[in-house]
DNA sequence: TTTAGCACTCAAAGAAGGAGAGTGCTAACA
DNA sequence: TGTTAGCACTCTCCTTCTTTGAGTGCTAAA
């Protein structure tokens, strides 16, 4: 069977149609509101036809009929036009994200927040993939008898600190000497040209606090292989509460425990490396408690380079069309205040 | 009319049978299973006597009676045991929490998993309440051009940084000089211990970095009032989706929502300060969406002073003495962690 | 190829009729 | 006077049956 225009129009038709009210739709209300200009018996012939060739199915013999996957599929590959955005909401981004430039994870969660509001669906974004990380500055400091504060700066402009146990008798220039000799060894590297070497050189330098720097040591390899630490920003996950599909409490249950899960989600967002939107529609996610969902992919971008993703969340009945123009939006978004962050 | 012991003894069975199953409780069930050595119809009596009373309610004409908030109450206030809970319990508590013993908030947000995990119910902590927070030390560390990082150690061991933008022509020399008189000045002060005169002085030191300093001083004054933004902990709200009463979306709806509101959860935990336990039940914590919800409260302490709270959620219809015995449990474990933290 | 007409299907909603659990009342009993 | 057996009554829940209406599929005519 082939796939003509008229056909086109009828799964269109369908889709938006469905998609706007949830309920099974029949050849009479496509006949109608769509006008194609041909009787509800024709629409039901194409529709019939559509069937067979997977793009719809029907709930039962007597009810109307709703988008198969594939159908979506059909959809979103070669009959959805991308939504015009008003410029009241690409206002609505900028004003919101210009706000709070400073720290790059109060950025995410508030992009990632602003994301779900936009389209009340649920909203994933990927903290920076930091890539090649290398250390700027250590410093070792003390807080009180016994305890130090390890502080670490990336390239990447992120900060950490992280408390220590050090031996009570080190003065003020023990600490000093300890600082100076990691940044002499450490600065400027990525853990990938981290070697045996290098550490040796270090313990000999400092054999004397040999527990203290072994800590350290540990607490810098941690943040250095933050990229295997990406942080998921997740908001509006209640929107998805607002959905007649998901009026079951086991349904909720079961994606709500997959949102528990951090690795899981990162897997759902960043399985294709591809640049630009990907969608991915039901059970395309693999994975059992997303079989009635799509999710919506981004990337986002510094120097050229990916450095996280985006993602948003939304049954399969999902407007496509909007949900991709926000996200595109608010991708571009993010890069530039990312680029501006620099 | 007159509580008296048969009474009493019917209201328990009542109460007990009903958390048991979450279905009414008849007379003859309670005849049977709770030998009270008299028939279905002397039960039926006192039950009847005791809906008078207020303790029990039927949901319609012929059904069994389910305890009233006030039934519970009475339960809670006069007729409830403390279950002895199992070493094996005590032992999960203290290994696990002996495991992560470096840093407050983790310590924190595992006491709070480990306690929804325990009891199945929904488990809150706020962060230790640091009172009368003073500042142990500051530091000013550059890390770009243009960057630099405040780091403040406070009193209570807590360690925060925040990135400010400085002048570039800051050198070396200057940092350690602004670190040094920003110490010298307010080392040791509590919030309310600042006064204009001390920020003059400050400024007066430092007059060539006003618009650095604003921003430190305002960092600082942030940390220092970390007591109105004490961190809440919320872990095992999923679950609240197994019991029975939560089958209606709309009641998940309306208590997610409220999770998601901090000020709300801090205002239910630390309605009162009484210390030990407190348990409030349904309509007792002054919240539409809490009506079925009674919640478990109690306090944790550093050297005799509350710094935190503790609170479990569950029905109205929650295993009563359990919770409390695991909740009083729970918070002696964090309250000795604490203290060997010191 | 399109369309009108019509019989057919099926879920959802309502009506009717037990079944069962439980109550409330009364009268007898200890 | 408190306790109990007996019994009629109530109300939900479950099942079954019917009706309704939206929608299909087929056929025959345009």
């Amino acid at each position: 069977m082939k796939m003509d225009e008229r056909k086109q129009r009828v799964l269109l038709a369908t889709i938006l149609d469905y998609i706007a009210t949830a309920d099974p739709v029949g050849s009479r209300t496509i006949a109608r509101k769509y006008n194609l200009g041909v009787s509800p018996a024709t629409v039901r012939n194409e529709m019939s036809d559509l069937e067979e060739m997977g793009y719809l199915e029907q709930p039962h013999t007597s009810a109307g009929r709703i988008p198969s996957q594939l159908g979506y599929r059909y959809y979103v590959d070669f009959l959805m036009k991308k939504e015009p955005i008003e410029g009241e909401i690409r206002d609505i981004i900028y004003q919101t994200l210009l706000n709070r430039i400073r720290e790059t994870d109060e950025l995410i969660s508030l992009t990632s927040k602003l994301l779900s509001q936009l389209t009340n669906y649920t909203a994933f974004i990927l903290a920076p993939f930091c890539g090649e990380n290398t250390l700027r500055h250590i410093k070792l400091l003390p807080i009180e008898e016994g305890k130090a504060v390890v502080i670490i700066v990336l390239d990447s402009g992120h900060v950490e600190h992280r408390i220590v146990e050090v031996p009570g008798y080190l003065n003020e220039g023990d600490y000093a000497a300890i600082s100076a000799i990691l940044n002499g060894h450490l600065q400027g590297l990525t853990l990938e040209q981290w070697h045996p070497g290098i550490i040796q050189a270090v313990y000999r330098d400092l054999d004397r606090q040999r527990e203290t720097l072994k800590q350290i040591i540990e607490v810098i390899e941690q943040s250095l292989d933050y990229e295997h630490e990406q942080k998921v920003f997740l908001k509006g996950t209640l929107n998805i509460l607002d959905q007649p599909e998901f009026k079951q409490i086991e349904r909720v249950k079961a994606l709500f425990e997959l949102f528990e899960e951090e690795e899981t989600i990162k897997n759902l967002l960043h399985s294709d490396q591809e640049n630009g939107i990907v969608i991915k529609i039901g059970t395309e996610n693999r994975h059992e408690s997303m079989k009635g969902c799509s999710l919506v992919t981004a990337t986002y971008h510094r120097q050229g380079k990916v450095i996280g993703n985006i993602g948003l969340l939304g049954p399969t009945r999902m407007e496509y069309s909007r949900a991709v123009s926000i996200v595109e939006l608010v991708t571009y978004a993010l890069t530039d205040m990312l680029e501006k962050m620099r």
